[in-house]
DNA sequence: TCTCGCTAAGAGAACACTTTCTTATGTGGA
DNA sequence: TCCACATAAGAAAGTGTTCTCTTAGCGAGA
């Protein structure tokens, strides 16, 4: 590759001179910009942009680190972060902290020390007190889906709770009072938000929590699999399913279509997040919308303010989830 | 952030010393290790890698371009290529290039511009010919689900015709002769070739292939949905409907639905790469298993073994896919 | 014709590291 | 006691840019 010096000997000028040509932020005659533009054709000249973010301490480039690169919820938040980012000219760069304390503190440090001029986060394991540290460093940091209250301004974040209340709320509107949840990884603080608003919809409505109930899964389909098989074994009769995502309600599905059980009439189902596949299973899943989408963008649009001043209007922290009502629960009663 | 600098003054060493501690590569007594460590704990030091990247010209990161970040398909194909490079100690820097050549190009130069050791491309958009000229600039390219001739040591890729061509023979060994299509795109390679596989299989059993039978999709859901919509305002009867991926085949199958046609009594469906949900729609779908994730970790160890020298066993270039059969498939006749 | 003032272009430092070359220090053998 | 040698540590140059000073050159006004 070359470089500017090349360039500069080629066109008979100085570094400066070229420099003022890549950037053209000052002043430069037409002839000497014709010259060294046409070296730089010649040598098939690139700007060194590691040269240049060490020189300016800023790389356009902001970096997002996500638990997991695959699954619609992730897929749905990177594209959303990145649309608005790459229209107004910036890149990004994406790692993964695989929800583990160690992988996510690595990807951060990875992202800082790559002179991002932000950072778009997706934790789960680290806690409150090491990103509020964090965000004293010079990096800015900004959190998409978690919550942490000295940070706020810096937050995207989803109401869980009452997502989690609406959820368990639609299904008791339905007449079901004996219903089983399969939550999330009760580490990650969307999980817990999420129980906890069924929890408030049970109460709410004189249901007490019956733990026996209740099963812990990792969000992945296989646990809604194997949340409802184990559920089963219990031999306590409930007639609605309450999951934590749609990937553990298609799973629960699944299983429970191969159980020959009617749906939605012997067992109704309700997810969490809508998924793009939602819709496409049997009976269509009636879900809770997670704008993940539209909080990727929001989250893009709270850096291109602040970071690169571009002024963005119609700027949102917290989001309110909404029922999505589809054929997957059935009146009873 | 505190640099180098701070470090060797607070620990009274030169640069030096604090660059070989840092790199441990070079024998440094355990004194003034320990001295210059307890500095660089005590001013929260982290070694600019960009400025590595600036001295070595390495950068011990792998630059990935796709065409999107969300969807099954590349969300799978991202974490394969990731857990295998982490696992080395290598970071990834992902960044896309919507299939469109501009974008693509300008994302390529993004990766060669931050000094990737080499750079995984899925490319759809961009010409055979630039790739090759890519190639013999100083970063290493990589191609994933793409031929190219020139390049073959360093392509990965599916039989995508054998794929087009299994998907179709699969329906026509359950009696099925008149067989409607929804392609992809048909500038991407992908689409070209499961069409190609297709008409094949056609021709094979003696079937002749119907344009007025034939939609071309984008790939995504709703284009199953449209095509089958498309397709039914013509006419002409068909008993099975091939898809060239399964987002476009759920598209379609909840589309029959809405039309209360019985699946798969009334129209068999088969998609193609076996997406995770693909099992969790109803009836299950019958699908062509793309190994991505498995593409994705060799293209990993084709990178570990060439650029970074770790030894990786089996290296194959060329997948062979294979029948997936579920559900959605009716006998006919 | 001389000088003032403006603009285009150059010189060189800075960015945060790595690494080669060189020097200082200490050890062991004669 | 002296010298050779090994080894730890320092000095300084190099990596490819940007940017602040500084200077050269030119036109206009007196």
């Amino acid at each position: 590759m070359s470089t500017i010096y090349e360039v500069s000997k080629l066109a008979g000028v100085s570094l400066a001179t070229v420099s003022r040509v890549i950037n053209n932020n000052s002043k430069v005659s037409d002839k000497t910009r014709q010259k060294v533009q046409e070296a730089m054709v010649e040598l098939g000249y690139r700007p060194n942009s590691i040269a240049q973010s060490l020189a300016l301490s800023t790389s356009n480039s902001v970096g997002i680190l996500v638990s997991e690169l695959s699954g619609a919820f992730f897929g749905q938040m990177m594209a959303g972060i990145e649309a608005k980012l790459r229209a107004a000219g910036k890149h990004v760069i994406i790692t993964t902290g695989h929800s583990v304390e160690d992988k996510e503190k690595e990807g951060i440090e990875f992202l800082i020390s790559r002179n991002c001029d932000a950072i778009i986060l997706h934790v789960e394991a680290v806690t409150d007190d090491y990103l509020i540290d964090l965000s004293k460093g010079k990096t800015p940091i900004y959190l998409l889906s978690r919550w942490v209250e000295e940070l706020s301004d810096n937050c995207i974040s989803l109401d869980n709770e009452l997502g989690g209340y609406l959820a368990t709320q639609a299904v008791i509107e339905h007449g079901h009072v004996n219903i089983a949840y399969i939550g999330g990884p009760q580490f990650k603080p969307d999980a817990i938000d999420r129980l906890a608003g069924h929890q408030r919809a049970l109460a709410t409505n004189k249901i007490p929590f019956n733990a026996a109930l209740y099963y812990e899964g990792d969000y992945q389909d296989t646990a809604g699999r194997e949340g409802l098989k184990n559920l089963l074994t219990k031999n306590i009769p409930f007639t609605a399913l309450v999951c934590a995502n749609d990937e553990m309600a298609s799973g629960a599905m699944t299983y429970a279509r191969e159980l020959a059980l009617a749906l939605p009439q012997q067992l109704s189902i309700i997810g969490f997040d809508n998924v793009i596949f939602a819709q496409h299973i049997y009976p269509k899943l009636s879900t809770i919308d997670n704008p993940i989408l539209a909080m990727g963008h929001m989250a893009a649009k709270l850096i291109l303010r602040d970071i690169y001043q571009i002024k963005c209007p119609l700027i949102k922290h917290f989001f309110k989830p909404k029922l999505i009502t589809r054929d997957s629960i059935a009146n009873i009663g």
